[in-house]
DNA sequence: TTGTAAGCGTTATCAC
DNA sequence: GTGATAACGCTTACAA
C-alpha cells in the first residue's frame, strides 16, 4: 500500500491552501456539501485525500458546541445483559451519525457520579442512564448542562424522568401466579443481588407480593441472593434445596442463574421439571436454548437499547416524544411445570 | 438536595473571578495542584463547588493536545468474550485516569476503518485493535498521527506490530493431540465463522494440522462453521453427528458453541463423554461450570484487556515495553474423554 | 507562587 | 458561493 510522502498531520488550513479556497469553504464542504459548488467540493475532496486529512474533533466540538456523542452509564460490561443493550444502542446511534461513549460503574453510586461527570466533561450531547435511582449530583449536573437524557431498564414511577424500561415487578407477579395456578405451594427464589440493583429487587418483591396474595410467605432460607453467574446459580440451587419441605418451584433472578441451577439439578440427578420446576427471567434468551423445559419471562433487552437511542435522537432533533415507554415482556411456557403429585 | 441558584454552565473564567485569581492559576490548581499554594487551591475548590464547574473537555483537549482517552475497536459488543476483555481494559485504564472509547465493527473491515478513523478524529491518545489483519488505511492513519497502539487476541508473526495475544493454533494442536492420544480417530469440529476472523481460522487450522500429522483428514461434512451462539452449537452438533462413521470427538470453536452442543446431546439422549466427547476453547469460563465432563483449553481473556491496557499506558508514559506478549493458555482435563470402545 | 497573553483547529457570522 | 475573522474555553510559555 502506497502511503506517499505523508508526514505530519494536516489541518484544515492545509487542505484549504492545497484546494485554493478558504478554510470556511473547506469546513462547509465537509459538513454541508450542498452549500458548495460541485467543482469546488471535488477539489477539496482531492486535497483531503492527498493530505490524508482527519478532522480535529476537539476543535470541532469547541467551535460547534456539538460532539455528536452520546454517553451511556451501565452497571458493568462484564455482564452480557448490559453489553447486549449497549450493543443495540450503539447500532441505533451509529446509524444516525452519533458515537456511543460507554462507561461502567460496577454497581457503585459514587463511581457512577464520577463517570457521569467525566462524560459530561467530554461533552456528550445526550445521556443514557440505567435504572431510576441515582446520586442527586447526577441529576444536578444533567440539569445544569441541559443535557437530554433517558433512564432505562426500570420505569420512573413518579413520572419525573423520561424513561424506557420494563415493569419488573409485574413480570415477577405474572410468573409466580402462573406457578401458583399450576398448584405449586413450596417456593424458593435464587435472586440477583438486590442491594443497589432495582431490577433484582423488584423481581424479588414481585414474587413475594404474588405469594403473599395467596397467603404464602417466602422464608429467609428460601431466598438466596447471588451475583449473575453460572456458578452462583449452582450454589444457589444447592442452598435452597436444603430446605424442608423441599421447594417444588425455584424462580431464578435471571437466565444465567437459571442455567447454573439447571446444571446443578443434573449434577444431583434431579429431573426438571419432574422433581423440581425451575423458572426464570430471561434477559439473554439463553435459558430457552439450553433446555426446552424452562418456562421464562422474556425481556426484549435489545429493544431497550434501540428505543432508548431513538428517544434520545428524537429529542436531540427537537422532536416531541413520549417521556415514558414501557416495553412488553412475555411469559413463555415451554413445557408442563406442574408440581410433583404426592 | 440543594442545587442553589445555579443557572448557566460556568467556565474557567467564572471560577477565576469568584476565586479572585487568574485563569492560569485555576487551570494549574485543577491539573497540577502541587504547583499552587494550599490556600489558593482551597479558594478555587470552593469556587468550583459553588459554581458546579465542569471542565470543557474539548477546549482542554484542543489546548493541551491530550484527551486522556484510549480507543478500542472490537468486533462486537454482542459477544460476551469481547465485552469481557473490554471490561478488563476499561478497569486498567480507569485506574490510570484514562477513559475508554469503545467502537465495534460487526466483523466488517470497511466499518472497522471507518470507526478507527472516527476514534482518531476524536483524538484518542492510544488505540487497541483486535486481531492482526487490518485495512491498510488503518495502519496508515495510525502512522500519520503517531498514535501508540497495540493489537490483541492474536500474535503478529512478522513482529511488525506491538501485540498481546494467544497462539490459537498451538492451543488447537494441543487439545487435538490430547484427544488423539486417548485413541480418538473420528473427529468433527463445530468451528466459529472463519471468514474475517483469524481466531476462528487459526483454531480450525490447528485442529486440521494436528490431525494431518497423524494422517487423519477432516472431511468437509465434519466441519461446520457457526456463529458463536448457543443455538448454532445445537445445530452444529446435529449436523456433524449425521456423518458416518459418527464422530467420537467433537471440538467446538468456543465455549458457547460447546454448551449449545452439550444441550443438543442431552436432547438426543447422547451421554457425554460416554457416547461422544465434546471439547472446546473456553473463552468465557462458562463451559466448565455447566458440566464437569468438559475438557477445554482456557483462555485468560480478561488478562488480555489488562495487559493491553498496561502496554499502552507504559508507552504513553514513554516507558520501553516488550512489543510482543504471548499469554499462556491452559488445557483443563475435567474427566476421562476416551472414545467409546467398540 | 501567580498573572499575561498567545495560541490550539474548527465553526459561524458577516460581508462580498 | 465564497472569504475574512471573531469566537469557542482552556493550557502554557514567559514574565513578574
Amino acid at each position: 500500500m502506497d502511503r506517499g510522502p505523508l508526514r505530519k498531520t494536516a489541518k484544515l488550513a492545509d487542505v484549504a491552501r492545497l484546494a485554493r479556497v478558504s478554510t470556511a469553504t473547506v469546513s462547509r464542504a465537509l459538513t454541508q456539501p450542498d452549500k458548495v459548488k460541485a467543482a469546488t467540493a471535488a477539489r477539496i475532496r482531492e486535497a483531503v485525500q492527498a493530505l490524508g486529512y482527519v478532522a480535529h474533533g476537539a476543535a470541532r466540538a469547541l467551535a460547534s458546541r456539538r460532539t455528536h456523542t452520546i454517553g451511556a452509564v451501565i452497571p458493568t460490561l462484564d455482564n452480557a445483559i448490559f453489553a447486549n443493550t449497549a450493543h443495540a444502542l450503539q447500532k441505533t446511534l451509529d446509524d444516525a451519525g452519533y458515537t456511543l461513549l460507554l462507561a461502567s460503574h460496577e454497581f457503585d453510586a459514587g463511581v457512577e457520579a464520577r463517570v457521569t461527570r467525566a462524560l459530561i466533561e467530554r461533552g456528550v450531547d445526550g445521556l443514557v442512564l440505567h435504572g431510576t435511582t441515582h446520586h442527586p449530583s447526577v441529576f444536578q449536573m444533567i440539569g445544569m448542562h441541559q443535557i437530554p437524557y433517558v433512564l432505562t431498564w426500570a420505569l420512573d414511577a413518579a413520572g419525573r424522568h423520561p424513561c424506557v424500561g420494563f415493569d419488573n415487578r409485574a413480570a415477577a407477579v405474572r410468573i409466580t401466579r402462573y406457578l401458583l395456578d399450576l398448584g405449586h405451594r413450596e417456593f424458593a427464589m435464587i435472586s440477583g443481588v438486590t442491594s443497589g440493583n432495582e431490577r433484582s429487587a423488584e423481581r424479588l418483591e414481585g414474587v413475594r407480593q404474588a405469594l403473599a396474595a395467596r397467603g404464602i410467605a417466602l422464608d429467609p432460607g428460601r431466598v438466596v441472593e447471588k451475583p449473575y453467574t453460572l456458578s452462583a446459580g449452582r450454589e444457589g440451587l444447592r442452598e435452597v434445596m436444603r430446605e424442608s419441605p423441599r421447594p417444588t418451584a425455584v424462580v431464578c433472578g435471571n437466565d444465567v442463574l437459571a442455567i447454573g441451577a439447571l446444571a446443578e439439578c443434573h449434577a444431583q440427578g434431579l429431573a426438571v421439571p419432574r422433581d423440581v420446576s425451575v423458572t426464570g427471567f430471561d434477559d439473554l434468551e439463553m435459558a430457552a436454548v439450553v433446555t426446552p423445559a424452562l418456562t421464562t419471562v422474556q425481556f426484549p433487552t435489545a429493544d431497550l437499547g434501540t428505543f432508548a437511542g431513538q428517544h434520545l435522537l428524537a429529542r436531540l432533533a427537537g422532536r416531541l416524544v413520549e417521556a415514558r415507554t414501557e416495553l412488553p415482556v412475555e411469559l413463555v411456557v415451554r413445557a408442563s411445570t406442574a408440581p410433583p403429585s404426592r
